[in-house]
DNA sequence: ATACATACC
DNA sequence: TACTGGTATGTAT
């Protein structure tokens, strides 16, 4: 039984935003009394209105959860023998040795700033002029952390500590942190070649090769000088080692080797006395290169516990987690140390009284039987210390978990951009903005050589409120330029637009961000010379996909150069493709291509944008206006609209401008089949 | 395939 | 006065 939901008790800041929840090195502040001023200083803005909205969602999820929690019986949450069955295999595939580790490097940003300027060390200081980035220890103590505003940061110092302090501001300066990263990761590198990192501050490495190698030298050397007691551990000895040997050796690895048998070897204790030396020189590395920058490190027999481990040491430690004793280590956690666990899995765990992740165990039976599959059983793997292993699907035997299987063909699944402006429902200024943004997507996705196959545009209102609409093209259309992008993505807006206005019956759209999304990518292929589509001109030139306002457009410059659809995605992506030949993919592709372009982008121009909103609603296809009293008819309309009638207007039209001399055919079929 | 929510840095 | 940006993934439909 839950205690009271969205109750009589007192409104707790960190209940509601992530940014007013403790984080490391917030240690021996007075919570309550940040909350308090959090919510007193910015309790009534939109922005914590619309996290008092979200929050009421969870809140009914949770009583929906405690309304099955009531019906339900002991069959429903007893733990069951398959249950128990399960909960040992994920524990018995769990890597007997902690190879793993995480470098987190100590309030990153903050860290580089202050070998620039080591006045700000010890007064309360921040990255971020908004919005706080990170914080030093000085401003953690007042609570003062990442993600939050930058006044709400002032207001925190200026009132804990009486008038006496002020919070120093640092603008970002991201060259610095990439340039301070590069050098981090080539040290780490030399430990692990294969190290993975997944931000500027922080990287994963598996030890398992480096200390293999390691303790194979070592025992050649102790066997060279002394004789080995007989059942006696040889101890680690305290001289360096050669380090470059050994990084040496992992450069020149193709990664098939087999370490695992030389770990398994030797003890648990001297894996570990060894690892803890090397990751103390490793650390040690780091500052010595980066001219004091410190990190912290966490060793462990997964990732998951590594990451846990590593902010226990913080600043400037390292933790080991001991593989005989994980359950040791995992069961005080709170859950919400869990990577995965965020704010509303907290809440909801919390209201199913499990704090703790030894709670969240001994409620296996609960947990299972409540939540989504994939979340329950990952919940319960982690409750066991059993963590990451992606997916939460059961673990194809071995533990595969840190070996040299470094799968380097991770492709990207997705690309996007977005941009926070003052809230703006100027339907020209939005669109211009929106173009902006597709230009901006596009150059990243020409730097990164990819395509794509679904664009989503995400719209924050000014309540907060967010949308998004997508939309994927027909099979075997890939895009990049603005100019399809924006072709894509400006009706998504416009539809975003008239559904708001539909279901809210609120004239006014009132946007404070925009933002692209593409996926379904594909990886560019090699330049393709096929003739040049007439599509970029279309979409450059045609008064349908250009605003007449166009001066955003640079119209024949980077239109011109290159085809837009430019390749055939990878074979083997889609089968389907094996059945046409290269040419005919190629005229096939384009094809679709133009007539997706033409069936979304040439519905919507994004000439002739009324300069008001008034009482006059548009078809989100059309534009047409349509009194905002008259529901029925537009929605009349929007039926007909989208039943095709403006489609083959918009075809007709496109007919006479874009002549595609060198392969009438194209235009035929392309014809036929829109009109189908 | 689409929309939305959650999470992480 | 004022609350980000980029990516991945899970859930529900």
């Amino acid at each position: 039984v839950a205690p009271h939901i969205g109750g009589a008790a007192a409104e707790s800041a960190s209940a509601l935003i992530t940014s007013a929840s403790a984080k490391a090195g917030m240690d021996g502040m007075d919570r309550t009394r940040i909350d308090e001023i959090i919510l007193r200083e910015s309790g009534t803005s939109k922005f914590m209105q619309q996290q008092r909205r979200r929050d009421a969602k969870v809140n009914q999820k949770i009583e929906e959860f405690q309304k099955r929690m009531k019906q339900a019986t002991p069959t429903d949450y007893n733990t069951t023998p398959a249950l128990e069955q399960r909960i040992h295999q994920w524990q018995s595939n769990q890597a007997t040795r902690a190879t793993c580790v995480v470098v987190d490097m100590d309030m990153f940003y903050m860290a580089c700033e202050l070998l620039d300027k080591p006045h700000l060390k010890n007064v309360p200081a921040c990255v971020g002029q908004g919005m706080i980035l990170t914080s030093n220890y000085a401003a953690r103590k007042f609570g003062v952390r990442s993600a939050m505003p930058g006044w709400i940061g002032d207001k925190l110092v200026e009132e804990l500590s009486n008038g006496r302090q002020r919070l120093a501001h640092v603008a970002s300066n991201f060259d610095l942190y990439k340039q301070k990263s590069v050098q981090v990761v080539q040290v780490l590198k030399e430990f692990d070649p294969h190290l993975k990192s997944y931000s500027l501050d922080e990287a994963y490495l598996d030890l398992g090769p480096y200390l293999a190698i390691f303790l194979k030298q070592r025992e050649r050397e102790e066997h060279s000088f002394t004789s080995t007691h007989v059942g006696e551990e040889p101890k680690v000895s305290t001289s360096s080692w050669d380090h470059s040997r050994i990084a040496e050796v992992l450069r020149n690895d193709d990664g098939s080797r087999e370490y695992d048998h030389v770990l398994r070897a030797v003890s648990n204790h001297t894996c570990r006395q060894a690892l803890e030396r090397v990751v103390h020189y490793m650390r040690n590395c780091v500052e010595q290169a980066t001219g004091g920058l410190t990190c912290s490190a966490g060793m462990a027999p997964n990732f998951a516990l590594a990451k846990i481990a590593s902010d226990k040491n913080k600043p400037d430690g390292q933790c080991f987690v001991d593989p005989n004793h994980v359950l040791e280590f995992v069961r005080p956690l709170a859950v919400r140390k869990i990577p995965g666990i965020g704010r509303v899995t907290e809440k909801i765990l919390n209201a199913c009284q499990i704090t703790t992740m030894q709670d969240l165990y001994d409620q296996r039976g609960l947990v299972h039987w409540l939540f989504p599959p994939t979340t329950g059983v990952s919940l319960l793997k982690a409750s066991v210390g059993c963590m990451g292993s992606s997916s939460g699907g059961e673990d194809i035997e071995g533990e595969t978990q840190s070996s040299n299987s470094t799968k380097e063909t991770e492709f990207q699944k997705g690309i996007s951009r977005e941009r926070t402006f003052s809230p703006n429902n100027c339907w020209t200024a939005l669109n211009s903005k929106l173009e902006d943004i597709a230009q901006l997507l596009s150059e990243d996705m020409a730097r990164k050589k990819m395509l794509a196959h679904t664009v989503t545009v995400k719209v924050k209102l000014d309540s907060f409120d967010v949308y998004s609409r997508s939309k994927s093209l027909g099979r075997g259309v890939y895009i990049q330029s603005r100019y399809e992008l924006v072709a894509i993505a400006a009706p998504l807006l416009t539809q975003i637009r008239g559904e708001h206005h539909r279901v809210k019956e609120n004239l006014t759209f009132s946007c404070r961000l925009l933002g692209i999304r593409c996926s379904n990518l594909v990886e560019e292929e090699e330049f393709s010379n096929t003739p040049q589509e007439t599509l970029d001109k279309f979409l450059c030139k045609s008064p349908l996909s250009t605003p007449k306002t166009a001066s955003s457009y640079p119209i024949a410059a980077s239109a011109s150069g290159k085809s837009i659809f430019k390749s055939v995605p990878g074979t083997g992506t889609r089968p389907l493709d094996a059945y046409l030949s290269n040419e005919s993919r190629q005229s096939e592709r384009s094809r679709k291509a133009f007539a997706e372009i033409t069936k979304v982008g040439s519905l919507d121009s994004t000439f002739d944008y009324p300069k008001e909103e008034s009482q006059f609603v548009e078809c989100p296809i059309c534009q047409r206006k349509f009194p905002a009293s008259e529901n029925a008819v537009l929605n009349q309309h929007i039926d007909t609209c989208l039943n095709g009638s403006t489609v083959r207007q918009a075809v007709r039209d496109t007919k006479d401008i874009s002549t595609d001399e060198e392969q009438p055919k194209k235009r035929h079929r392309l014809t036929d089949w829109l009109f189908k």
